[in-house]
DNA sequence: GATGAATGAGCGTTCATTCAT
DNA sequence: AATGAATGAACGCTCATTCAT
């Protein structure tokens, strides 16, 4: 009776299988973003992440092989939906200068919403060392993504003149990165000093000074 | 009579010793830095900087009480070192614009020559963690003193024209200390794509977009 | 539906669980009286309590937080079985005389089978340091509470005439805690030279020069 | 001048180095003894024990080979005096019954002074462990010895009528010694709820009963 | 002889990972 | 699949002992 699992549908079981193996890999995934952002990875405990999911520990390494898979999964999650969120902002058709605020306020918005999630360049906020970082030279592709697109909205910005094509376009990407993965910012903006909109807005002036 | 016997100066003795004794603290202090940088604080292990500095393991026990001892005789060095360079070039006589540019300047050839240092609020590249400082509140003190120091100069500016007054001065300060404790901008100097000086120069441009 | 599903009693399930659990406790609690015992609390390590147990190290921090955790659960447990038997002893309606005869009979024999276990008084033969024993106030309660039973005792026999009314109480007491937590009558005991009948016999008698 | 070490009488001249010796291995001990009391064998640390001295960590190891000799050297120095005293008193012309009481008297008045320090047994008390004691079994040789003084004491009384012959010599010893190394006992002297001589004089009645 | 800096074995404790159930 | 008890390597720190000065 409860044994006749290998003659019927397979397909609609195994997919039910599927999606709460995948619900089960995003719970633990979501869990795991909270604590690392309050705790640092090596502060964080698998115990902890298995707590707060209400799961067994053992059940996480059913989804993870190890830790440092656990973190290098989430970076990925993260940093695609980032791309992804770049690739759309600078795709519309909208002058570079209100493409460059719109990522600023995107971003900002965020980080006074639930701290900095960006994760860009393996964000040293997590506490993610130099050791681990290197263990994993293939995430630096993320990384490169992103400088590429962002080196092709200055560039633009150049061409048309809204930018000054004096300042190498690396300082400028490099300024913007910064901005991006920010440190000062982040405590104007969760202690509420200011608005994301507001940042946005200043810290673009100073890429269009004569705007 | 019996005391003061052997004639020869006490003194070469003692300096001797409290040299040695010195010179031991500073390896330390010199190794620590380069392992804290390397691994992040908590990754290093008072076993590895022993082993780096040629020492044995309770030796560090003798010039140091402990690992967060350690790291915070580490900061409090580094920071002081960073206050004195911040005061002497900031009370330079010159227009605010030149002081600025000499701050990030001598910043970022220290950057290039030896990686960041400057640990400025408790550079969370060292990975410190939120525990660990909460720990020592008293070494907000410098924080906020180099922020001060920062904040002093960017109001000079605002009021003698030099800055945009529009923009509030919390938003400048945290721009600049954000250009001070450097993500990416590390990465274009250690990599030799930029000097210190171009760096600086492009910089303090952003800072000044009208001269 | 689908949580009741196994319909066999879950309850064995999870008592077995817990009784290999309380077994396990038990079987850490045995081998560290042996260990501390034998060597006192500071030069036993946790190390060796888990070598005889045949169990790893890190096991026995499954079931006690601490070192000290583990010897304050071994004292707790010893003296709650002591008081227990000191109470039931004492309530029997006999001659005060025979109370405190059976109780000593009690002791001993227990002492002749395994070694002194009363742990009066937070044995000092465990070599239990002040500074350990003043972060624990609350266990002094327990030897209050026995201090108190073996009070009420003597004041009985003194009301009496059972016991000499000239002899302060508190001498008495004393007297007979020290025969509780004995020194050399421990030799007598271990060494055979004397049965526990014996010893409690000729003792008593010391309490009771006129019966 | 001062380098005529050589040629000028050398008796003197070493039996002062040696007297110079001698008291510092006596101020040793004397400080060992203090803070062995105060905290244990174990906790206690040889720096401590230097540093009370005011003398050199390296110094103690010129008089002592290692802390375990030290404890050795202080153990037997004290059990001597002990024996000495046993002996003095035992050998009194007084009544058997007088010379207890002037034992009891004598060895209470010292501990309600200074804590207990008679060593009696290597005193638990002083957290040396079982292990510590099996390595030097030579030490059991005091303990032997004073044990026959004290069971001399007993025969004699027994067979002159003064204690009672129906209870074997061995647990009147038993019993005189837990007397003399008390747990409880030092209690009630140190918190000056009793005088020595109280004590002594309630505890040899109850060796006495009909006297 | 005296010093005290240096040593390094050893301890209590943590936690990523494994595995019997 | 899920559990969570068990493991054991690794860490921060202590301290008896040694040895260059």
């Amino acid at each position: 009776m409860d044994q006749q699992s290998t003659s019927s549908p397979p397909l609609p079981m195994r997919s039910l299988r599927e999606r709460q193996r995948e619900e089960r890999a995003a719970l633990i995934l979501e869990v795991a973003q909270q604590v690392f952002s309050e705790k640092g990875y090596i502060e964080t405990s698998i115990d902890e992440i298995a707590a707060r999911a209400g799961i067994a520990k053992g059940t996480v390494y059913l989804h993870f092989a190890s830790k440092e898979e656990l973190v290098v999964a989430l970076f990925e999650q993260q940093f695609k939906q980032f791309l992804q969120q770049i690739e759309q902002i600078l795709g519309e058709s909208l002058p570079m200068r209100l493409r460059l605020e719109h990522l600023l306020l995107d971003v900002y918005t965020r980080i006074q919403a639930q701290g900095n999630q960006v994760l860009i360049d393996l964000n040293p906020r997590l506490g993610l060392t130099t050791s681990l970082i290197n263990k994993r030279p293939d995430l630096a592709a993320y990384s490169t993504q992103a400088m590429e697109l962002i080196s092709g909205l200055i560039s633009e910005g150049q061409s048309n003149g809204e930018l000054d094509p004096n300042v190498p376009s690396m300082v400028m990407v490099a300024s913007l990165v910064n901005m991006l993965s920010p440190n000062s910012y982040e405590r104007l903006l969760t202690s509420g000093q200011i608005t994301p909109a507001e940042l946005a807005g200043y810290l673009s002036r100073s890429f269009f000074p004569n705007l």
